[in-house]
RNA sequence: UGCUUAGUGGUGUAAUGGUAGCACUACAGAUUCUGGUUCUGUCUGUCUGGGUUCGAGUCCUGGCUAAGCAACCA
């Protein structure tokens, strides 16, 4: 049990709002979901179908400049893959018009003001962390002064950035957000995506998200840690409405109240967490788009071949706390390998082949070899697998001159067995004139097929291979971590100096025949290699393979 | 120099005054028709000084360190 959970129990102990739950997941629609607001869909989600209550989705769509609804289609449709089931789609902007009249009546009870000062002058007397602000010289207009030039902005009569509205709080308190925070900024230059042209001024986050909460009846507005500042600014904004129940605009009574808590946000090593550096890399065309497999989004990571489950899984064992760290990638690819390993049927492709001749196998001779997807699972099926006299082998599973410690396929070699096949024993090779090996050749023992009782006998080494005459070429692209550094947000030089070049390598491989058919998102071990899934792009003309996650490999050293 | 939050193995996370545990990683061995998987084992930890207590990772107190906060972003 986490920390929130820990809350929320106590709540319900205590009979908090008679004991209903209701969270929400509040997106800005101005970018794709990525794998850190997973892990906030996660809390969100989880909160209220662990406590039988109920969480809403809420797109916080207050700032039209950056928004569209291209990104809420893409928002809706993630959370929805990711298995997750709201109660009601809210936005922001359904509380307009509501906002603008908590608004007026702030501005009446003498707590707001209109300041014409531009936003360099606002900053400069905003003070610092250390030293207090000053007041501005608009402080202490008329209500009347106030209420008019209101209404002028949002009549459009003032043009964008001239006028804002702030709370007249405290340009002393050493909390920076009190310092007369802004609530309506002018936007005339973006139409919004939902209201159109309705609106020239615009609630910002401080001013609009409590008071959404309240409207909706949210219980616990639960949110990452940056907002741990502006928590007594959302306290403060709802107790000044909450008093007359914000004059009856809450269905839940005058005890009601939303608390706001916060918890850890998700760093991922070898990658980015920030919207604004994914929509640079996305524009500036060093990824393919939003859901490039190497971006660390909802929809890169499913074509990466990453299942809802998997990432569910992951974020679970992460948990939630208040300390910021930073999670190893190894352990998102060993949640997908712990769930692939499992399902993923087993094939053979070939990526880097060399001809293999079985000189003692009939010349016009060949037979189907019939394979378990996963040993020892028949229960996930079969498939067939020519098999003949000439096949692709790994190059790199052939060495002319095998040292004691490799073990697979060398005329100076032991007996080596071939996946679910025949066990051979090398004798020999063809060279080119550079010394390149072009042609292996083996001799066969044919009482040794896989599944008789000739075929016991123990190897040391199993090797993959394809029959040369059936097999498919297909594109398999390689995908690695997308940065070459750890931490990227903590380097000084820019984050796209930082790319990893390998990040990824096509090639084409040999596959089995039997991969003619596969479709879209259908995932495979690769033997030896690798978890593989079909791309988006893929057809049966030219199968396009995606690498999820590489096998964990311990020969290298 | 302010406010806020936080310090448990390499990483993440438990222990709610009573044996510092789990997962990942790393390493070693066994098993294996994948140098994968599986199994077994090993290494490594409570930021620090003082105090309370029979007993402190936990409570009190001083210090140290780190992160966030000065958008007309959310």
């Amino acid at each position: 049990m986490n920390f929130i959970e820990e809350i929320v129990e106590k709540d319900l102990q205590e009979r908090k709002n008679n004991g209903r739950i209701q969270t929400r997941f509040p997106p800005e629609p101005n970018g794709y979901l990525h794998i850190g607001h997973v892990k906030a869909i996660c809390m969100d989600f989880g909160i209220a179908e662990k406590y039988n209550g109920v969480c809403n989705l809420r797109f916080d769509d207050t700032n039209p400049v950056k928004e569209d609804v291209e990104y809420v289609d893409s928002i809706t449709q993630d959370i929805a893959w990711l298995g997750f089931k709201w109660g009601k789609i809210y936005y922001a902007s359904d509380y307009f018009e509501q906002l603008y009249n908590l608004a007026i009546r702030f501005i009446k009870e003498g707590k707001a003001y209109v300041d014409e000062q531009t936003a360099e002058q606002i900053a400069a007397q905003k003070g610092t962390p250390t030293e207090a602000g000053q007041n501005s010289p608009y402080r202490d207009r008329s209500i009347e002064e106030n209420l008019r030039l209101f209404e002028a902005m949002q009549a459009g009569e003032i043009p964008d950035g001239k006028m804002v509205l702030r709370a007249k709080i405290d340009m002393a308190n050493p909390n920076m957000h009190f310092r007369d925070p802004i609530m309506y900024r002018i936007i005339t230059t973006h139409p919004h995506h939902r209201t159109g042209r309705r609106w020239n001024v615009y609630p910002m986050y401080d001013f609009a998200h409590g008071q959404s909460d309240y409207f909706e009846g949210v219980t616990h507005s639960i949110c990452t840690l940056e907002f741990v500042v502006h928590r007594p600014l959302y306290d403060y904004f709802i107790d000044q409405f909450a008093g007359d129940n914000f004059a009856g605009l809450s269905p839940y009574g005058p005890d009601y109240r939303p608390h706001q808590y916060e918890f850890n946000r998700l760093n991922i090593t070898y990658t980015v967490m920030s919207k604004r550096k994914m929509l640079q890399l996305v524009q500036e065309g060093l990824v393919a788009g939003w859901d490039d497999p190497r971006m660390p989004t909802v929809c890169g990571l499913r074509r990466r071949g990453y299942t809802a489950g998997a990432i569910r899984s992951f974020i679970d064992k992460i948990g939630y706390t208040k300390v910021e760290g930073m999670i190893d990638l190894g352990l998102l690819e060993h949640t997908i390998r712990e769930e692939l390993k499992e399902q993923a049927p087993r094939v053979c492709a070939i990526f880097d082949p060399v001809k293999l001749v079985i000189t003692n196998y009939p010349e016009n001779g060949g037979e189907i070899i019939t394979a378990e997807n996963i040993d020892g699972k028949p229960e996930l099926g079969t498939r067939e697998m020519p098999f003949g006299r000439e096949l692709w082998i790994e190059r790199g599973d052939f060495l002319e001159e095998a040292d004691k410690n490799f073990y697979r396929l060398s005329p100076m070699g032991r007996e080596v067995r071939l996946k679910s096949a025949y066990i051979i024993q090398a004798t020999g090779c063809d060279k080119d004139a550079d010394g390149n090996v072009t042609t292996v050749y083996a001799t066969y023992d044919p009482d040794s097929k896989s599944g008789t009782e000739g075929g016991n006998r123990k190897t040391k080494a199993t090797i993959n291979w394809v029959e040369s005459g059936s097999a498919i070429d297909a594109e398999v692209r390689l995908y690695d971590r997308l940065f070459a550094v750890e931490n990227p947000s903590a380097d000084e030089r820019d984050f796209r100096e930082l790319l990893n070049p390998d990040s990824l390598k096509v090639t084409t491989a040999k596959v089995e025949s039997a991969l003619a058919g596969v479709e879209k998102q259908d995932h495979f071990q690769f033997l030896k290699q690798g978890y593989f899934v079909v791309d988006d792009d893929s057809k049966p003309e030219h199968l396009i393979f995606n690498r999820t996650a590489s096998l964990k490999d311990n020969w290298l050293k």
